[in-house]
DNA sequence: ATAGCCTTGAAG
DNA sequence: CTTCAAGGCTAT
């Protein structure tokens, strides 16, 4: 079995299945999705489902439901915004250079893949940037990069959200090729007639938290993007999520590079993954303008233990942590979580903060209230559902936490039974936390 | 309405 | 000039 040289053709669409014909809207699809998913956006076409709005969707019955299907073209993160409200053809946008990393990604894990034997079902997702899979590498990324890998769909909470305000991630187009559209429902956008008007900003731009499309037909007027500064703040200081993934992938790599002898085993895979995601976690939590005011001690970081060790409770495969956190990821999905909705979660999640009291609308006293309080505010004021998600989002996030629990613990007894590396960052932290 | 094939045209 | 993703066309 020869690589061909165009792996990428060789691939199935994440939709149905079916043979990929090239890159469309944001990933690789197959030529019906590819029409389908023109033909839905440019024409504003509202489905239905007839069934529980869950039906599978391949090669075969694809046709039988739209609105399903539709539904899992933005699940699986194509982009509403590369379809172009001015029906111009031709020419390029600003998707080309993420294509073109796309399949720089995908070169690299077909060498280490190669040049390792290496077969991990875990690892190779990582580095690819279209992932239609839920499995645990997703877990990592949807926690540390949530609004990226999660929420492509806008249509999930009210089906007619993606004619109204659909919109792009900016800097997500660079920095998380795999599921990018987040869904922004009251935010004013640009409208972008021009291919060069698309995307005014550089993708690399950090804080981005504009909106970059919308079909001008369905939003007339615009109004300022009224976003609550202390979220304005944690939008900047969202890590370069590419960076990331680089640190990561190059550490994995150098693992590999090593002697056959000395490789490390998947769980020790597991692990590494674990510390560099980690590290990042420390990183950003440093750099979090509220972990100053708080004063907090070191304590404050085993949140990020916790979020770090899904990675490791993932990895042990037969686990049945493993599916509960599969379920969660689907449930976040579901949930279409956007950038803003994102910081504000993982800055929850981090500085652990307590649920039924964000629930009771206690009164902001000092920093972490403070943020309880905006996300409150916001949630509310600009998603009329916003209750409802809320909550939900809510119930996830003690989720985590409690399965960030039960894999601490498999992690530290993998550790106690020697099959975790010694000089492993997580489990020097887990080790001190619990002496 | 679907999906395979065709044309277009900015970016490289 | 070549690429190749986006829109267009059309028989089924």
């Amino acid at each position: 079995m020869e690589y061909s040289y165009d792996e990428d053709l060789d691939e199935l669409c994440p939709v149905c299945g079916d043979k990929v014909s090239g890159y469309h809207y944001g990933l690789l699809t197959c030529e019906s999705c590819k029409g389908f998913f023109k033909r839905t956006v440019q024409n504003n076409k509202h489905y239905t489902c007839t069934e529980n709005q869950s039906c599978k969707i391949d090669k075969t019955q694809r046709k039988r439901c739209p609105y399903c299907r539709f539904q899992k073209c933005l699940t699986v993160g194509m982009r509403l915004e590369a379809v172009r409200a001015d029906r111009m053809r031709g020419g390029r946008n600003k998707f080309g250079p993420m294509y073109k990393r796309d399949r720089a990604l995908k070169q690299q894990k077909k060498a280490l893949i190669r040049a390792n034997g290496f077969k991990l079902e875990t690892v190779p997702q990582i580095m690819s940037p279209v992932q239609n899979d839920y499995s645990l590498t997703s877990t990592i990324h949807s926690i540390h990069a949530m609004s990226k890998t999660l929420p492509p769909n806008p249509a999930a909470l009210t089906p007619i959200d993606y004619e109204r305000s659909p919109y792009g991630t900016p800097s997500l187009g660079m920095t998380m090729p795999s599921h990018p559209p987040l869904t922004s429902y009251h935010y004013p956008s640009f409208p972008n007639r021009a291919i060069k008007s698309e995307y005014p900003d550089h993708y690399t731009n950090v804080h981005e938290s504009m909106p970059t499309y919308m079909y001008p037909e369905t939003y007339p007027s615009s109004s300022p993007p009224d976003i609550p500064d202390i979220i304005m703040k944690l939008l900047q200081l969202e890590p370069d999520e590419a960076q990331v993934k680089a640190r990561i992938l190059s550490c994995l790599q150098q693992e590999q590079g090593k002697g056959r002898h000395e490789k490390l085993s998947t769980f020790g895979l597991m692990c590494k993954m674990a510390d560099q995601t980690l590290f990042s976690i420390v990183e950003w939590a440093r750099s979090c303008i509220f972990f100053k005011e708080l004063e907090v001690g070191d304590g404050m970081l085993w949140w990020a233990v916790d979020v770090s060790t899904i990675a490791a409770q993932a990895g042990s495969v037969l686990n049945t942590l493993m599916l509960r956190t599969q379920d969660l990821i689907l449930h976040l999905h579901s949930l279409q979580v956007d950038r803003q909705e994102y910081v504000c979660l993982k800055f929850l999640i981090l500085f652990s903060l307590d649920v039924k009291y964000l629930e009771n609308h206690m009164l902001a006293k000092d920093a972490q209230e403070k943020a309880n309080a905006a996300l409150l505010e916001y949630t509310l004021c600009h998603y009329p559902h916003a209750t409802d998600k809320f909550r939900q989002l809510l119930l996830r996030l003690s989720e985590v936490r409690a399965l960030s629990m039960q894999a601490e613990e498999y992690l530290y007894h993998k550790h106690l039974s020697g099959e975790v590396p010694c000089n492993n960052l997580l489990i020097e932290m887990l080790h001190a936390k619990r002496t």
